[in-house]
Formats: structure tokens, C-alpha cells, sequence
DNA sequence: AACATTTTAGGACAAGTGTACAATATTGGA
DNA sequence: TCCAATATTGTACACTTGTCCTAAAATGTT
């Protein structure tokens, strides 16, 4: 009694006309995405993006589903990638590496991939059970990075604490996305949004534990 | 030459009865729209939530476009009324005041309603010039209630840095809404957040203007 | 060169979408 | 009570959606 459960199926290429192809129809679907918002994203969009016909992307991708779901998948995991070559290049010091984070995720606001994607993601996850997973994932690594360099900048923080910062920290910049993102009306504060960040979520990490227990 | 532009009509009713139901079509489609999301959000769903045929809609909004500009306008506005009422009834201590409508908008986020529809707003905004403006209006108003109060907290600040911080107080409690609203894996955090973010901004307003002119 | 496998194209389908319109029912003032 | 204005229904239309299926083309191995 197997394979009961075959809801959604995508396709593995064999030749590399094939995997061409799959990467041809991800990054059209991306680009509708953005471009267009999902309400546009449709087969026959992504595939004349993709500059192909939509009985070939269903060859791939025999549910939207399934597209969704490796498109979501790919475009977050860039995201976490980048946030780990970031780390990596800014050296040792935890406070550096803090700060190389929270201005790279803020500039990131400046393209408007960014500021597109993540409230169409952010709409999906509220309906969609697959979407909401993979997006609780992807922000849960984010947030276990900034409070592994909360730990590192002040080592006498219980892990809860650290935890909560590292929330507050990944919300307060999240929410820049609407109005400092890419073409939004408030795009001109972006760097000002930057420097308070950077100070105010330092200054939080330095002084918490005063009147810690509650 | 008049009446070229007729892009969207919403009629007005003169019965009570007529009234009523376009009450009931509004209230029906914040209902599927919370619930269901945009993308469920058809003239039929909305009908059938109210309780009437489509053609009867149709009477009242012979457009989509001008059903979906009543219902987000009369939702901002509640959301903005309700902010004004907050500031009334917490006295004359502009502390006072500045705490109650963060902790009033921190603590909205148990709401689903607000938890659902603001990711779909953002969304739609992307892509909808009107639905654009109309956020930018709601958002610019709550911008300048709060504005107001770091003014009578900090009175020495100008009004550019005054700007900046209610910018900052609203980002960072918008972004809020996909992790600790309701239903979301942080919500056992929202009072934490609750703390963290009112301690945070009267810091923030407090010191500010130490080393201002940058 | 032959050929099984993979890839692509094209057409078809049912279901759902917004919109339009004529016919019927209801309302409230004369 | 009557009746014009208003409200409601039911049906129809053109269009888009995701999905399915068959035939044709391209691919790489033998």
C-alpha cells in the first residue's frame, strides 16, 4: 500500500534540455511572481515567460502546487545563503557580524525582488499549510543566527532571552519591507532606517539582563 | 464631454433595505477575505456570505475594482478610528499615550482579522496603484499621531528626526504581524514583544538628538 | 543508423471568473 | 390603493483557469 499520497509530483530531468528547462520555468515563475504579483501567476504566463508552451511546463510540473512549492523553496534558500556568506565575510567579531547582517537584510530592501516576494509570501503563508511551513523554517535559520551572534555579543544571556531579541530584531526589520522598500514613498529614510537599527538593536543586546527576571 | 471616466461605479441606496445589503456585501467580503484570502475572494463567494445573488451585487457594484476600494477604505478607517479613540482615553501624558497605542496595536495582532488582512493589503499594494495610495494614506496618518507624540515626549527633536522614529516605532510593530500574530509559532511571544518594543522606542526617543546633526 | 527514452507541442475539457441584461418582486410616497 | 422608483433574481456570455491526453520531435546510447 504504497504511494497512496502522490498529490503533488514534479518531474527530474534526465537530459540537460530538461533540467534547462526546469531551471527556464523557476526563473520565469519568479520573475512573474514579482513582476505580476500571484494573482498573475499563471501556467500560461510562466510558461511564455519561460518561452515555452504550458504542456510542456505541465510535463514538469503536473500541479501548480508543485511549482509553487520549488519555487518557494528556491528563492528562500538564496535568501539563508546569502545570509551565511555574509557571516562569513565579515570576520570574527560578533558585533561586526551583527551589524553586516541587519545592513544587508535593510539594503536588500532597495531591490525590488524583496520587496515584492515577501508579502505575496507572507499572504500565501496565511492560507497555504505548505507555504506557512516552509516559510516558519526559513525564518526560525534567520533567527537562530541572530541569536547565536546575540549569544556571542552578550554571553550572560539566557537562551530566551537571546531568543526574544533575535525576534524583535528580525520583526522590526521585516516590517521596513512595505514602506523603505524599493519604490515605496518612504524609500528615502532607508539609510536613516539603517543607523537607527543598527544602534537601537545593539544598544538593546548591551543592556538586557539589568532587570532581567520578570 | 463628461463622464468619459466611468471606470468604477458603486451605487447608493436610497431604501433602507438597499443600505442594509450593501452593508452586508461589505461585511461579507472582509469576511471571505480574512478567512479565505484575495484569491477567494470572487463575487460569488462574497454573495453567498451575504446571503444574496450576484446579481443583486452587481446592482451595488457593477465593479470588482469599486467593491474592493469600499471594503479597504471602511477596514483602514476602523483601524484609524480606533487609534484616535485609544489616544483620547489615555489621559494628557504623552508617555502615557505613546505606550497605549503601541500596546493597543502589539496586542491587535492576537486578532486574525488584523493578522490576516494586512499581509493581503501589503500584497495588493504591490501591484494596485489605488490600493497603493490608499495604504500610504492610512499608514501616513498613523506615522503622524505617533509623530506627534515623540514630539511632546522629546520636544527638542526636530521634526525630520521625530519622523524618522515614528517610522521606525511603526516598521517595527508591522513586522510583527507574521510571526507573533494570531495562529503564528511566536505568539506565545507577543507580550515579550510587548515590552521589549515599548522599553525600546521611549530608549530610543529619550537619546535621541545626543548626536543628531549628521 | 536504429531505437527506446525523453522532451515538446497542440488541442481539448470542465470549472470558475467578472460582467451584462431582461424579468420579477419589493418598497414607500401620492 | 396605485405606481414609479428601487431592489432582487435568474440566466447568459466571453474569457481565463488548471489539468489531461495524444501525437510529434528531439535526444543520446547501442
Amino acid at each position: 500500500m504504497q504511494g497512496t499520497r502522490q498529490k503533488s509530483r514534479a518531474r527530474t530531468a534526465t537530459y540537460e534540455k530538461g533540467q534547462a528547462t526546469i531551471n527556464a520555468i523557476l526563473d520565469a515563475a519568479a520573475e512573474v511572481l514579482i513582476d505580476q504579483g500571484y494573482k498573475k501567476l499563471t501556467l500560461r504566463q510562466i510558461a511564455m515567460q519561460a518561452g515555452i508552451k504550458v504542456g510542456n511546463l505541465t510535463y514538469y510540473y503536473s500541479n501548480k502546487e508543485a511549482l509553487l512549492k520549488d519555487l518557494l523553496e528556491k528563492i528562500l534558500f538564496s535568501y539563508l545563503d546569502e545570509m551565511d556568506r555574509i557571516v562569513e565575510a565579515s570576520g570574527d567579531s560578533p558585533q561586526v557580524q551583527f551589524v553586516a547582517i541587519i545592513e544587508y537584510l535593510i539594503e536588500d530592501l532597495h531591490s525590488q525582488r524583496t520587496t515584492h516576494f515577501f508579502p505575496e509570501l507572507w499572504a500565501l503563508a496565511n492560507h497555504d499549510t505548505h507555504t506557512s511551513e516552509l516559510m516558519d523554517n526559513m525564518y526560525a535559520a534567520e533567527r537562530a543566527a541572530l541569536q547565536k551572534l546575540v549569544e556571542a555579543i552578550k554571553p550572560e544571556l539566557g537562551k530566551r532571552q537571546a531568543s526574544q531579541l533575535a525576534l524583535f530584531v528580525s520583526c522590526s526589520i521585516e516590517g521596513m519591507t512595505m514602506f523603505v522598500g524599493a519604490g515605496k514613498n518612504q524609500e528615502d529614510n532607508l539609510q536613516a532606517m539603517k543607523e537607527l537599527a543598527c544602534t537601537s538593536f545593539l544598544q538593546l543586546i548591551e543592556q538586557a539582563g539589568e532587570e532581567s527576571h520578570t
